[in-house]
DNA sequence: GTCTATAGGTGGATAGAC
DNA sequence: GTCTATCCACCTATAGAC
């Protein structure tokens, strides 16, 4: 309701965030940003102190809350369970809050956040969480749908396009997916032995 | 080997695809292009007109081949066989030439190229090919599966981080992964006398 | 905290010589 | 077919008034 204070550093992070989404990073200017708020670029500066700035600030929650699942995963045992587990609630993260927007922005500007620092970082999170997901078993394939079970979770809000389709229902067909591909990586070279003998 | 004629505009649509794809759209100017080049800006202009027309004339023969895939997977009978044969026919035109450079620029820039016609066209043409993945069942779980097939073929080029693999035991993953996801996509309405009787 | 004004630079694009 | 020179719009960022 009131923009008082502190207000507006947030005002700008949420505007900012939907043009970087809608026209991208390099293609929006903090001139646009300004207008939509109604205030002057100078003013942005006063909150922020260059361009990349904002999106460090944007990134920077959402890159703490990859760090705690990819630790927590990682101390968990390699098994499906702890992989569904995982998805789930990258799943719940990302059907909640203001994480969407964040995620949508990721998505589309992986080139910008190449050159970005924040962006770097981000990225280099979704790989270590893929990683994650593929505990005990490093081959091409498991690797490969690791990161599609992710892209998964993602890609339900665009891919999905029946009509009046709910978040939930979206979320439910994006973890049925998704399962369905973490199903397919080998449980742990666990040390059980190997009654059949049969192997390449 | 000569540059002599008509190569040149080989020779920038080349460098531009690669610096685009690198850097990004908008981040990569035509000075840069030029530069690369050992010309100047104005003799990009001699060849194209402006910028965006570089883009449209990369991804001009990938809409035409996109057509041609899309036009032949709607005219085929909505069976898991033909699901699999237009996958692999995608996969196909992923790994050979200079199409995977292509689809990199493309996954690498959806944003820049929500306000270039040549992308919104390609985009259109990407999802008329899911479409056509999920003929006779447009469940949101078909349609996810189905653009996740696809996007298991592009990502199959940065997902798999395996040292030493070839680009033809990624193709291979990557279609053993999509087919596992195609298969999952119900079989069609089919009116074909059922033999067997038996079917949901 | 927000403004006006402006510095300092780069971008896409064009005109016209060679 | 390529160059030099230039236009003009716009961008990020800063200085300093209010």
């Amino acid at each position: 309701m009131s923009q008082s204070t502190g207000g507006t550093r947030e005002r700008i992070k949420a505007v900012a965030l939907e043009l970087f989404t809608e026209q991208g990073y390099e293609a929006t200017s903090l001139r646009e940003v300004a207008e939509r708020l109604g205030v002057t670029k100078a003013a942005l500066y006063y909150h922020f102190k260059s361009k990349d700035e904002i999106v460090t600030s944007v990134v920077e929650d959402r890159l703490e809350r990859m760090d705690t699942l990819i630790t927590w995963a990682e101390s968990q045992p390699a098994t499906l369970a702890t992989r569904r587990a995982v998805i789930e609630r990258y799943a719940d993260a990302m059907f909640s809050g203001e994480q969407p927007s964040v995620m949508r922005f990721f998505e589309q500007n992986q080139t910008a956040l190449k050159s970005l620092s924040a962006g770097r970082e981000l990225r280099d999170r979704m790989f270590r969480l893929a990683t994650a997901l593929c505990q005990g078993d490093d081959s091409p394939g498991a690797q490969l749908r690791a990161v599609l079970a992710l892209f998964a979770v993602h890609s339900s809000w665009f891919a999905v396009r029946t009509p009046d389709i709910t978040d939930a229902e979206r979320k439910q067909v994006a973890l049925e997916v998704a399962d369905e591909l973490l199903a397919a990586i080998a449980e742990p070279p666990t040390r059980v032995p190997d009654l059949s003998g049969r192997n390449s």
